[in-house]
DNA sequence: AACGCGTGGGG
DNA sequence: TCCCCAAGCGT
């Protein structure tokens, strides 16, 4: 017989997952896949604190993909609320359409035909396949890619994102079988969520700090991360979402005149509602601009 | 490949 | 106060 071995990097996480996940309602057993997928999009760059409320009232109201396909564009815009990323709600309800047009309005459990889905990545797609079918792919999001690039590469700070790169990173983690790849999947997204966090990461009480190649080299530094993200002030994000607020509050074309009251840049504004009508969050007429009804 | 895309939490 | 960062995606 073999020795008795030291646990392993997912053995580790999988451990401390089973006692510090949160118990987050779309991790419950009785959910539906909808449920699953509608997490996975409002929690694209946002996060869990800010998802809860919304994704709650959004089950309520559009229980599955032909409840929500039914409903206009633009009251997933309106129930979108304050989250950000508008462009979300309009690609949920598409992938809401396609779902009811191409697979009788279930959600897909294969990762060719989730990829497919308006509004679905790489990570959406595995992460769906992974956490509502329990289907064995790697899932690697943005804590996942910072958890791997400390434990297992001793680096502060993931390296630029490449697909293929961090799937093949985590696949060389990922156990076996398909129930312990699955925890492991959360886990790991869980403990840079939660420990291993990239401002002021929590060595002192992580489940891998046994194994962790960023640690044992005493926390090096590294290169922190180039690219500084935009000014918001004076953005035209920020005028999308001035624009944007007014027209989910009214119920009736809002008039150009009452758009310039709002922002004194006229070109700045010009630009920002072309960009809006041709995302499509924005519709012109006769009247002045509304959220999409069709 | 790098950029544009919202809004807010937290150091 | 500011600035970093956030369960990414489409182009």
């Amino acid at each position: 017989m073999p020795h008795p071995t030291e646990p392993s990097f997912a053995e580790l996480v999988d451990d401390w997952f089973a006692d510090a996940a949160r118990p987050l309602p779309w991790r419950a057993a009785e959910v539906s896949p909808w449920a699953v997928l509608v997490s996975e999009f409002m929690l694209q760059q946002t996060q869990v604190s800010r998802v809860l409320p919304r994704w709650t009232a959004w089950m309520e109201r559009w229980p599955t993909p032909a409840a929500l396909a039914s409903a206009p564009p633009a009251e997933a815009v309106r129930a979108w609320d304050r989250l950000g990323y508008p462009r979300r709600a309009l690609w949920l309800h598409e992938a809401a359409t396609e779902i009811v047009e191409r697979h009788g309005g279930e959600v897909p459990s294969g990762l060719d035909e989730l990829l497919a889905l308006k509004g679905i990545g790489p990570y959406t797609a595995r992460a769906v396949a992974a956490f509502a079918f329990g289907e064995r792919h790697p899932v690697v999001d943005t804590n996942t890619r910072r958890v791997l690039a400390r434990a297992i590469d001793g680096r502060a700070h993931a390296g630029a994102p490449s697909t293929a790169r961090d799937l093949a990173a985590m696949s060389a983690q990922l156990p076996v079988e398909r129930d312990a790849a699955r925890r492991f999947n959360a886990g790991a997204m869980e403990l840079g969520a939660t420990v291993c966090t990239a401002r002021t990461p929590d060595c002192d009480g992580c489940p891998v700090r046994s194994r962790c190649a960023w640690l044992a080299a005493g926390r090096p530094d590294d290169g922190a991360p180039k690219r500084r993200q935009a000014r918001y002030e004076g953005s035209d994000r920020q005028v999308r979402g001035i624009v944007l607020a007014e027209l989910r509050a009214a119920h009736a074309p809002v008039d150009r005149a009452l758009l310039d009251a709002r922002w004194s840049d006229a070109a700045q504004l010009e630009r920002a509602l072309g960009t809006l009508v041709a995302d499509g969050l924005a519709v012109v007429g006769d009247e002045g601009y509304s959220l999409p009804d069709a």
